[in-house]
DNA sequence: TGCCAGGAAGCCG
DNA sequence: CGGCTTCATGGC
């Protein structure tokens, strides 16, 4: 993988169609996110590794992102963990020129593309904070959704501190297997959902669910209907697991209220268009309907 | 206050 | 499969 390392800094090549300011302004879209801070143009991350805990500070400098690790130097497994991460955060293996060549040609996406160029799909690593995630967001507002999950984080997750800041990790299936819809209700989680989280960290930590077992061989019209297998996981959420973990850039959540919005706004429409009108739209995003959908997203956030 | 929110399950035909 | 109803809880 091209990793310089010493010590306490790595550097990850980055490939051209790449903007860091782009992909801040994505992370920086909420003020509740507990997850990573962000200071000036520098990214402070806590990951975990094992029982490995790094407080990682992320730059960027010409062809590189740097990685700086905060809280003492960690172990070559460690590192290398760090590396996969940030490379699997930023989605830095995947080819965009084929995408900016389609967006070219689409009158929606065009003026985006260009706009934002270097914007990469920001993801979720890891699997269960990804479904766990989609689970929280689903038909609530994306505000009490961060409010649920930085509670969730907050009672369960692991943290340091630094700087006098704290800095958390998103809690692990292992330990949220244990949990009983009660332990979450009480911050304000449904029950069902509930329900849903616990069971796929249950399914998870019995080995038959993982991102690795996804992924072997299938495509991707396997790996939704296995999604969707699982309670908790429609069309939706299996296509944004999809989207932000797996790095699978055909994956499409149709039925997002946010892409509608998205267009609605880009198409100066009155109401929000159907499926049945979005479906017309993305026959040119042919492969890349998961970009197209997070354009469209960061479009949002002017 | 009522509608809406980055949906999904359950049921019925 | 396709449509309809119910669930659940706060934001604005």
């Amino acid at each position: 993988m091209d990793t310089k390392t010493n010590s306490h800094i790595m550097r990850v090549p980055v490939p051209v169609e790449f903007s860091f300011d782009e992909c801040l302004i994505f992370l920086n879209r909420s003020s509740q996110e507990n997850l990573h801070r962000i200071q000036g143009e520098r990214i402070r991350k806590l990951l975990r590794h094992e029982e490995e805990l790094m407080l990682m500070e992320i730059s960027s400098s010409p062809q590189h992102l740097n990685i700086e690790f905060l809280n003492g130097v960690p172990s070559e497994e460690g590192r290398t963990a760090a590396a996969q991460y940030v490379r699997e955060w930023f989605d830095l293996d995947t080819d965009l020129a084929p995408f900016y060549e389609l967006a070219a040609a689409d009158p929606i996406l065009q003026p985006i593309a260009r706009h934002h160029f270097g914007l990469r799909i920001l993801g979720f690593p890891d699997l269960f904070e990804a479904m766990a995630w989609a689970i929280t967001g689903q038909q609530i507002n994306l505000t009490f959704a961060y409010t649920l999950k930085k509670r969730f984080v907050e009672a369960y997750g692991k943290s340091i501190v630094y700087d006098n800041e704290t800095y958390w990790v998103f809690p692990s299936y292992r330990e949220i297997a244990a949990l009983e819809v009660s332990d979450l209700t009480p911050m304000q989680y449904s029950a069902r959902k509930a329900e849903y989280i616990i069971g796929i960290a249950t399914q998870m930590a019995s080995g038959i669910l993982s991102k690795e077992q996804l992924l072997n061989g299938k495509d991707a019209q396997a790996i939704e209907k296995e999604l969707v297998a699982i309670r908790g996981v429609g069309p939706w959420s299996a296509n944004y697991v999809m989207m932000k973990c797996l790095a699978i850039t055909s994956a499409f959540p149709i039925a997002d209220v946010g892409l509608h919005n998205a267009l609605k706004v880009q198409l100066e429409l009155e109401q929000k268009p159907t499926i049945a009108e979005i479906e017309r739209l993305a026959e040119n995003w042919k492969g890349w309907e998961a970009y197209a959908t997070f354009y469209l997203w960061r479009s949002l956030y002017e």
